[in-house]
DNA sequence: AAACAGACCAACCGCAACTAT
DNA sequence: GATAGTTGCGGTTGGTCTGTT
């Protein structure tokens, strides 16, 4: 293990950049190493004189052998920090600058799927590093906690809802058939990345229901980056608009479009909602392999009940895609009851076109079996994919809907730390749907999303 | 203009897995 | 198999930038 020795130089980058620049020869650190003197390895920022000595290094002798670099080429840093530079700003092929709409999209699906593997969702972002990836999370992350907005969007918190519906225990058995022309990150993932739990990743548990009930819940490849608007740091008037866009170019050869599935509802709820079968959500999580590894969720707070709402940015004056995406969303939501066998609250009227889907039997089965934890998650569960969805229908359709107060469990941890993360009950896995409390008469959609641009990321600083 | 807060970013630290001896 | 060295990963920290008061 390599420790730094030492304190570490403090001095401008200015200095430290002469000094590299005719300080640090290879003779002088040989030299050193002839005497076994002890080498002070320089901390902080790198010198532009640093970098080029590192990709000198790594022109001559390629990536690997970290240590090797301070030896050879008498840089003062020691071989994991030359790594992490190399990985993080040097290496080719680096695409610097914030993150299109797309990458976040994916990002969010990568995380609800992985968790907070970074380097694993760095494999499915070229030229992003884990780094970057992780400090664009929590930033955001903690940004929309502190705003009490879900850390997902809508159609991630779906496939959250649906994977915590169907429990583990209940479809482990079963086999989980790729969705056809589902090449995808989890394919991916699966191939090349280590999972470490018996259990598939509760994504995993939307797909087997998905290709197990026939409501055929469709996970399709993220959107490409070349969207007007970020679908998720935008506000979400904007975002549904945007999703209503049509496109056709891939993420990544890691990502790559496949052909929409045309018999298959949307469910992508918000981002993607749409009346059509065009939703680009992503297959979120592979076919359960022999090691399947449960993402951390290290969100214990939960997301406001009017999470979904955000989607559509519904509001008085609704768009008449946002009133698309309501009734979308109705529909969705009767096919779930009809799927689960649940008696839904009371919400808008019921949409006949649910009736069509036969998804019921296989989930009934499965629901109707005894689960490890106490039959009162079932109706939790339903409560939780109710709360994302019904305030938003409330919006669009003033329908009062009461919400169950068993997802209305705050778990106000408000930290993105990871200490909770690793260890946390996949079967419990927070969805992320919290209910900060309601002041007054006025509806959550009300209060917190989009009417009064409150959502709005602009504004997220004046929240708190 | 100054103070402050938040966002963003780069880098460090500790740990674990992997590899070579 | 044991040990040391190396690499990779994830969490955290601290500095800088930017917007707000």
């Amino acid at each position: 293990m390599e420790r730094s020795p030492g304190a570490a130089l403090t001095s401008s980058p200015e200095e430290e950049e002469e000094k590299a620049a005719d300080g640090h020869g290879e003779e002088a650190v040989e030299q050193e190493d002839e005497e076994a003197a002890p080498v002070v390895l320089k901390k902080g920022p790198w010198t532009t004189a640093e970098d080029a000595m590192l990709v000198d290094h790594v022109r001559r002798h390629g990536e690997g052998n970290w240590n090797a670099v301070q030896r050879l080429t008498g840089l003062l840093r020691c071989g994991k920090s030359c790594r992490l530079r190399w990985t993080n700003h040097l290496r080719p092929n680096l695409k610097k600058g914030s993150f299109s709409p797309d990458e976040e999209i994916l990002i969010a699906q990568l995380h609800a799927q992985l968790g907070n593997k970074w380097a694993r969702m760095a494999a499915h972002l070229p030229g992003r590093t884990d780094n970057e990836i992780k400090n664009y999370w929590n930033t955001r992350t903690k940004r929309r906690q502190r705003a009490g907005l879900p850390v997902y969007p809508p159609e991630v918190q779906l496939q959250l809802a649906l994977a915590k519906r169907c429990r583990y225990d209940d479809f482990s058995p079963l086999a989980s058939p790729q969705l056809p022309g589902a090449a995808n990150v989890q394919a991916l993932d699966a191939a090349s990345t280590g999972y470490t739990s018996s259990r598939p990743a509760p994504l995993d548990l939307a797909r087997q229901l998905a290709a197990t009930s026939q409501t055929a819940v469709q996970f399709l490849p993220p959107p490409p980056f070349s969207a007007p608007s970020s679908p998720w740091a935008k506000p979400f008037a904007r975002n549904a608009q945007y999703f209503q866009f049509a496109h056709s170019s891939p993420v990544s050869p890691s990502t790559p479009t496949r052909p929409l599935h045309p018999a298959t509802p949307d469910l992508s709820l918000g981002y993607g909602v749409r009346s059509t079968d065009q939703s680009r959500l992503a297959p979120l999580s592979p076919s359960p392999g022999p090691r399947v590894e449960l993402p951390s969720n290290q969100f214990g707070q939960a997301m406001p009940p009017t999470s979904a709402a955000a989607a559509g940015g519904g509001g008085a004056a609704l768009p008449d895609h946002q009133h698309q995406n309501a009734a979308s969303l109705e529909k969705m939501l009767q096919e779930l009851h009809d799927a689960i066998k649940v008696d839904p609250p009371s919400l808008a009227p019921a949409n006949g076109d649910a009736e069509r889907h036969g998804g019921g039997a296989v989930l009934e089965r499965h629901g109707g079996r005894e689960n490890k934890l106490d039959g009162q998650h079932r109706d939790d569960d339903m409560g939780t994919l109710f709360d994302m969805m019904i305030p938003r229908l409330n919006a669009a359709e003033t329908v009062p809907v009461p919400l169950p107060p068993a997802a209305a469990a705050p778990n106000h941890s408000g930290s993105t730390s990871q200490h909770s993360s690793d260890d946390q009950d996949p079967s419990t896995v927070d969805l992320g749907v919290d209910l900060p409390p309601v002041a007054g008469g006025a509806s959550p959609s009300d209060q917190d999303w989009g009417l009064d641009g409150v959502c709005h990321w602009s504004n997220m600083s004046r929240i708190c």
